[in-house]
DNA sequence: ACGAGGGGCATCAGTGACTGAGATCCGGCA
DNA sequence: TGCCGGATCTCAGTCACTGATGCCCCTCGT
């Protein structure tokens, strides 16, 4: 109800930055061909004339982003000269900072792990914990062999709510201590690269349309299934972050007239009645699992939660009606987000996904279709992620690779 | 589960498309601001250097699409000369196709109505009705007395589900005469005017952009309070039709537990427990309104709607709790909408808004920023919509403004 | 009243990205 | 070996934006 912000318009464009936003049209495009592709198919799919393809492609030749990569002769004519991506050619390394464990990698161009390592995460003092990060950082770029000025910038995914502007977490439930700590800056300083900070679902999303393959085109939702519950959207091959970055907040969806209280005062919320450690807490109630502990932290709910899933995965049928119930409550939320965008697919992905994913694949794409809205128009697809567990790093490093070379409408605009 | 559709790949953009989205970059700033602007001041705004803004403003100023509008000198120098809409350079037609009445108008290039009209719907052959409708469209134009050639088009808004390939509608609830009737097709021969054809709830959201001031920028959800409740969404300018231009369906978000039984198997839907026709139900079943008409239609709930807000204007208190219930319930829904998507407004509309927007304006605002997820980060604004009742309609006109001369980054791309 | 000053705006090249036509290159096939 | 067809390159040509320069017009001081 406050004063509405002076609207800031948009920004003209000029030829720079048509070329540069060209040039990432044809990233793209070559990107996402598996076998990569010839300046006259580039020139057919981006519907530039070939005289451009040829000479963006020189400068992403020169630039060592891309290679030619042998040649096609099919029939008479002189054969095409197949782009692909050089995957030497840039270099991103990601970090998840989450509540229990920070897991680092190094990714290439491809978006494929060159290599990978993870700690726990540590209580102490933010502070500390950065120099730790930093450290590990480095250590892990110098095991990599990776050539130092390969590499683009350093991408963290944290848990919301973050702060864009401030790069920092805000009031982050699991995190208390790192209440407004300005981890972008506190880490660009420690590193020395350029550093991103985003939401652990927006940079799953991320990593989707960049390692992910098909299922990371178009319009999408990622849902993330970790210690929360959260999702990332991508319309139209672009992420969307909000206003402050915080898109993705589906916490407190009800899905569960019959669900626990929830300390937003209504019953059944996604987060009171379908998170993994609901569950694991659901299946202790009920026998399933042996022992009760309260509170218990991440890792320990994700072994639970495993065992849970062993139990099922033999006939338990406890454990199944367990995982089944789950994935009908999740498939209620999801049906809210796709009815509300109109997306054309639903990514499944994040820690818990690959043990659960046998039972949500079997009842959500049937649950979502019968709520669909635009049923009569369009299927939703419903797939599990590729990119598998370290999504949420993985996703992190490609922020960086997204923001330099991703054709985002925002590269054409001027700025400032 | 169906296989996933080859992605189409973004398409590159060329000198003739930067110019022209420059283009619509400078009007969208002169259209937004209330009293003109100079060529210096657009120059600062969008970017560009003042030469490119004299080049494109005397394309303007030869399409007729601005004026230059009297000098503004403060101090010494030479004076700036204003430039503002021509609110004469364009005209479009807005059709709102609602199942209870159908609303004419033409507007202006400002977004003002110049002329408008409405009729009962037919019931009958929905190709005798677009008959109608096209001889409707006719006298209207007539009437206004505007020049016939600088009519760039005509709008539908339709109520969903639709499907913008065919332009048409899929299985409307209450139109069911008109499922998958080409309404597009048929009205573009019946009136020779180019046609859009969209759902509702998005014109009311382009409506906002085209004609709603301030409260149109930037990124909002609109909430149409209509026969249904459904939601248009903005994201930075730019309106969000999703896949299949379905879009903004919320009717089966659960905000009451308690709530009736919804069709789709829960209790508490959007669409079960706070559309008008329901929440008039309710008072007729408290006996805040005599009588009991089952199945009442359009504007019959809406003059019982009227009623309930009379005696809740009077001070009845049963009617102001079940105002107040209702729109604690629109609020629960928004607040899912808003967090999915970290919008920086809210903007409220549609025909039933005028009446219960105290009672809605006094409560919401309070209920969507307790369950605000960035709530620390940002606030989220509450506002009325300045468009009136007749958004839909307005809307559609607006569509075709939106289309021809809004600064979509779609317009950048290169097409097939 | 008049001239100086200053800001707004137009004119004129200049730059650079895309385009079109033609040349060149590179195999396969006769 | 020579011809053919297709892919790619070379070379101008076009056009939108930019920078420099100068005219225009108004206010202010004398």
């Amino acid at each position: 109800m406050t004063e509405i912000r002076q609207p800031t318009p948009r920004r003209g464009t000029n030829l720079p930055r048509m070329g540069d936003f060209n040039l990432t049209v044809i990233l793209e495009a070559i990107r996402r061909s598996t076998l990569g592709l010839s300046r006259v198919e580039l020139a057919q799919i981006v519907g530039l004339s070939p005289q451009t393809i040829s000479n963006i492609s020189r400068r992403l030749l020169d630039q060592k982003l891309i290679v030619e990569a042998g040649k096609e002769g099919s029939g008479p004519g002189k054969p095409r000269t197949i782009l692909r991506l050089n995957p030497a050619g840039m270099y991103a390394v990601g970090v998840h900072l989450d509540p229990a464990v920070i897991t680092f990698v190094v990714l290439d161009l491809l978006g494929d792990v060159v290599r990978h390592s993870r700690m726990a995460t540590p209580g102490g003092d933010p502070a500390g914990v950065i120099t730790s990060i930093a450290e590990q950082i480095r250590v892990l770029i110098e095991e990599s062999g990776v050539d130092a000025s390969k590499i683009a910038g350093l991408g963290v995914a944290v848990p919301g709510p973050i702060d864009l502007d401030e790069g920092s977490v805000v009031e982050p439930p699991l995190l208390t201590r790192w209440n407004r700590v300005r981890i972008r800056e506190a880490l660009t300083e420690a590193t020395g690269l350029e550093t991103l900070v985003d939401k652990d679902v927006t940079s799953a999303a991320v990593a989707e349309t960049w390692a992910g393959g098909a299922s990371g085109a178009g319009s999408f939702v990622f849902m993330y299934m970790g210690t929360g519950i959260g999702c990332g959207i991508v319309l139209n091959d672009e992420v969307v972050r909000g206003t402050s970055g915080n898109a993705g907040e589906i916490g407190h969806i009800v899905v569960d007239p019959d669900g626990p209280l929830c300390d937003c005062g209504q019953r059944g919320c996604v987060k009171s009645s379908c998170i993994p450690q609901v569950v694991v807490a659901e299946a202790e109630t009920a026998g399933v699992l042996d022992g009760h502990r309260e509170g218990a932290d991440g890792p320990e709910v994700q072994e639970r939660f495993a065992e849970l899933c062993d139990k099922a995965d033999a006939g338990d049928e406890k454990a199944i009606a367990i995982l089944e119930k789950s994935a009908t409550l999740v498939a209620r939320a999801v049906s809210v987000v796709t009815n509300t965008l109109d997306v054309e697919r639903v990514v499944f992905g994040g820690p818990f996904w690959g043990r659960m994913a046998p039972y949500f694949l079997e009842r959500v794409p049937g649950l979502l279709d019968r709520n669909n809205a635009a049923r009569m128009i369009h299927d939703l697809d419903v797939v599990g992620s590729g990119v598998g567990e370290d999504v949420g790093a993985i996703g992190a490093a490609c922020l960086v690779l997204e923001h330099m070379l991703a054709p985002r409408a925002q590269r054409l605009l001027l700025e400032g």
